[in-house]
DNA sequence: GTGAAAGCGCTAACAC
DNA sequence: GTGTTAGCGCTTTCAC
């Protein structure tokens, strides 16, 4: 590969005056830039990152940290970020950490986050105390639905309110013995699925309706196959519902195949809303009512925040909750 | 940050030493190391890899380039990949190019590329000349469905014979026109649509049966909502068919809401098979039957060409063609 | 407008 | 075992 000295050399002139012209900067005549721009062409000479990165101390590069690609709302989460990052001309990479506390560990050592001049940090496994260790001079905005460090930004979605607005429809729609698919009887639960439970109780609450914690089906690790299996069984077992809130629109999905295996028609015997709005969820049959989670806002809020952290201001961090919205389709009545 | 140097001062030793044991090279006495190690964590050493990278001319890490991490087919990869190359210990980061020429250009910008000791690279929009035109000293494989320059290494789905598998499957059954939904009338296809569609071909003249190009839906870019509203107007214009074989898995979800917005019933009426085997696709209802692209098996190929790449052997460039399958589900009778 | 010098933080090569 | 030297390719600073 041919350097800056290179180029310098076959156009007579200092590297300093090739750097100038290949940065664009201003003060160079025409005549030298025209001769070094031809030197450039020539030689097939080509900017070396790692080498600008260290001398300048930026990279130009942000990286967005997602347990897994294959994992749909994490996806588009991916997509959106990249689409809103694109009109600023910095650059997006995307890093997985397999959804582990260990993944996580190590795919944001320091070391590696350095290289980045800002982090958006999808925690899913790492706790509280262990995102807190994080150094605190890299620009770093997290997301993710649980309780985060005060002392860094945050971005976390309306995880009650959605889950508030989609039970409360369910109840508005007729239905009174509504299962939370991926919920959790555990009332110190402070993650996604006790924040979505808290929701869901609330919007009983809200509507004078008895909570049945028999209607508490536990989350399923394997979202849709698990989930379509518990579904199954617990309408096996002569559990009575007609409603079901999903916690998410992959357990929403499992769900709806499941009450299918025993014969239920959706909506018509069994209503069904889900959280994510993922792209697949509006086609399929019916369409699925769903929490949509605003990833356009979530994705624009967060890179406020990390531009703001990476142009140097001090500010006290931000945690923001994000508005939700519910998406009316047809697994509602 | 502290660097080298400070832990070499506060542990009264030089950078080398530092250097050495950090790197857990061997012949650093007991007692050196541990001084050394009590400096690293006192100070809160973190290597800096981009000096690393520019001195040692490697960086650890691979990319992996694809379009867009909300196309379910990529995020799949995506995640495939990460899991393949785990237990080597390399890292993987995912780049967007956002399915356009100007985006992969651009992702791609040679000087980018540089910072990675490999690429996988995803081709979407650009034109094979334009392929053809990477810097050939970096370890790179192909991936993607159409033609490329043969100085390259490629791994390619057994498209051709996919579709052929999936519509001679829907032959067997019974099914007698059988449309193609995101197909192409041109034979001068190179690409994924025209693999898939002279697979589709294939089948029927194996079978003895006449092709109607009426049968021929042309591809759609919003695949799902814009499949959908084609298959729907078809149906709506008279089409007679009790048979599709969706070029994608995406396209055929929308095939599926378009059938029964029709209100036919499937697979009764109409009998569908898509192609990619997304995960979703086994938790539809029915179950999509589809062509496994086997993810697993293109992304292992791909590594091992690219390890090879990697560690410099100058081999002839590989073609891979993978073998397929397909998965049998509940769309077909 | 252009250039010389210094150095970002690290490691390869070799001397001791 | 440990230290010294040199330099990866670039940009910052400042002199001319």
């Amino acid at each position: 590969m041919p350097t800056l000295k290179d180029v310098a050399r076959a156009s007579g002139v200092s590297v300093m005056t090739v750097s100038n012209v290949v940065n664009g900067r201003p003060r160079v005549s025409e005549a030298t830039r025209r001769r070094v721009l031809a030197a450039v062409d020539e030689l097939g000479y080509q900017v070396n990152l790692t080498a600008r990165s260290l001398r300048a101390g930026r990279s130009g590069t942000i990286a967005l940290s997602i347990p897994r690609a294959d994992h749909p709302y994490f996806g588009e989460l991916a997509a959106a970020a990249a689409d809103a990052m694109r009109p600023s001309g910095r650059h997006l990479v995307v890093e997985q950490t397999g959804a582990s506390r260990e993944g996580e560990l190590s795919a944001l050592s320091q070391a590696r986050l350095q290289m980045y001049d800002g982090v958006l940090l999808s925690v899913v496994g790492l706790q509280d105390a262990e995102v807190a260790r994080l150094q605190s001079d890299l620009p770093l905005v997290l997301l993710g639905e649980k309780p985060m460090p005060t002392r860094l930004d945050h971005v976390i979605l309306g995880n009650v309110e959605g889950a508030r607005l989609a039970t409360a429809y369910l109840i508005e729609r007729g239905a009174r013995r509504i299962a939370i698919a991926g919920g959790t009887v555990d009332p110190t639960d402070q993650g996604m699925v006790g924040m979505r439970t808290a929701g869901w109780r609330a919007a009983h609450v809200a509507a004078g309706l008895a909570v049945d914690d028999r209607l508490v089906l536990p989350p399923a690790h394997f979202e849709m196959a698990e989930s379509r299996e518990r579904v199954r069984a617990a309408v096996a077992g002569g559990l009575q519902l007609d409603g079901v809130f999903a916690v998410t629109d992959q357990v929403a999905i499992g769900v709806m195949a499941g009450l299918r295996d025993c014969g239920l028609r959706i909506p018509e015997d069994v209503q069904v809303v889900g959280f994510d709005d993922l792209a697949v969820s509006a086609h399929l049959w019916p369409g699925l009512t769903t929490v949509d989670p605003r990833k356009d806002l979530v994705v624009t809020e967060a890179l406020r925040l990390l531009e703001r952290r990476m142009s140097g201001v001090e500010a006290e961090a931000e945690h923001q909750v994000m508005p939700v919205r519910l998406k009316v389709r047809g697994t509602t009545l």
